[in-house]
DNA sequence: AGTATTTCGATATTTTTATAGCGATTAAGG
DNA sequence: CCTTAATCGCTATAAAAATATCGAAATACT
């Protein structure tokens, strides 16, 4: 199996995106060019994306929409469901044991855990909530290796080294926490902080570039009504 | 003012993050060797990233933790405050005006908006929550730029083209839409799909490669027995 | 004081990623 | 049936990012 570069395969997340409203709208034919066009992504990327993907197009038609989208999911193992254990059911936590677009996105939240004996035992969202000590048992047994991690950042690291000595294999972390694990063990971080980073420096720059151009527009008014005088 | 690469800045909050770390144990200099370690990122990548902020270091002794903090956090503007309004108080928008962590990186959220009646006029976490018909006007007349979009998906855009109408310059998006909106607009996407999809292809790589490994393994020990024999 | 060691930061080099160019292929219209 | 136009996908170039190299500076140890 061919690793796919991350950028191509957070892009492709984005094309599914578009493929499913177009199935929904009827259309069944899409040309890389037009989906290109939507994503702000460059064609020839566009291309080289779905070629990683497996499947091959018609020219002056472009690629069955069907076909896309079985071949996305299927490259990013969307269609057969794996399942998730989720750590830490505060507001984080329980909005997510909610969220139904996961189920769609191949994965399938079993259960929930969490170390306050309030919450344990409860239902969120259908989803049944264990006490924490329960956890290494229920993970070995019933052989779950992707955990969700949405405990305070102060849990983190720990809770992290626990999912992975009860077998754990990929950990989707949405703490802050840079958790230090064996090399092994697949972590991917949703960054809110990186993606809040980005956002506040362009708009740093946007307001900084604004401002000059007011500068210069009211010098080059200043210039203006200096010929005028 | 420099433009900042993506990259660099959404590896800033990693140091960033272990930099509050070494604050709180009362290390008063860091290395960007050191630093390269604790991330995974290389030591010359460290280095670069950190002149982008602008602070110098010292030969032999690296860096002031108090130094780089300062100069990472006003180098994403992290420093002084910027008010938000999130638009859609459902799960994860609630979870998102209770989350304290914001406040420390520099996002005020002020108020919520939601078209469901029943929540608007409440407080969430000592938020207030408008009508969402309000939204025009008081973004305009509290100047706020910042819109943080929680809607459910299928009226992302409908919602982001009324903010930007209001006057926002920059949308953090949290829905899976893709947002096709004026060119000066910033949007910043905060994607779980994209997200979910590296942890998923990765993990499916890993499986294959185990079970490859576990195949040689197999035949290995079946040469060995076969030269037994 | 002099030497060894660590780290910085500037300048290559390599690698990866994105863009451009171009022939091949296929549907549609004359 | 032939030409035109659109698109694919391959190869080549360009840009960006990551990594390596190396001299200079500063501390600590002999």
């Amino acid at each position: 199996m061919i690793s796919i570069p991350v950028l191509t395969l957070k892009r492709l997340p984005q094309y599914l995106e578009l493929l499913y409203g177009f199935e929904h709208e009827g259309q069944d034919t899409i040309s890389a060019t037009r989906l290109a066009e939507l994503t702000g992504v460059h064609m020839t990327q566009v291309r080289k994306d779905i070629a990683l993907t497996g499947v091959v197009g018609i020219p002056k038609v472009g690629h069955k929409v069907r076909d896309l989208i079985e071949s996305i999911e299927s490259c990013l193992n969307w269609k057969d469901h794996s399942s998730a254990f989720l750590v830490g059911v505060g507001r984080l936590g329980s909005s997510l044991l909610g969220y139904s677009e996961f189920k769609r996105k191949g994965l399938n939240i079993v259960a929930g855990f969490d170390t306050d004996p309030s919450v344990a035992g409860s239902l969120v969202d259908g989803v049944i909530v264990h006490p924490m000590d329960k956890f290494a048992n229920l993970c070995r047994r019933m052989k779950v290796h992707i955990g969700i991690l949405t405990v305070p950042a102060d849990q983190a690291q720990a809770t992290a080294e626990l999912m992975v000595e009860s077998g754990i294999l990929a950990i989707w972390n949405f703490t802050p926490t840079l958790l230090q694990l064996d090399e092994g063990i697949i972590v991917e971080d949703v960054d809110m902080s990186a993606s809040l980073a980005v956002l506040s420096r362009r708009l740093s720059e946007k307001y900084e570039q604004d401002s000059q151009q007011d500068n210069k527009s009211k010098n080059k008014k200043n210039t203006i009504d200096q010929e005028k005088q």
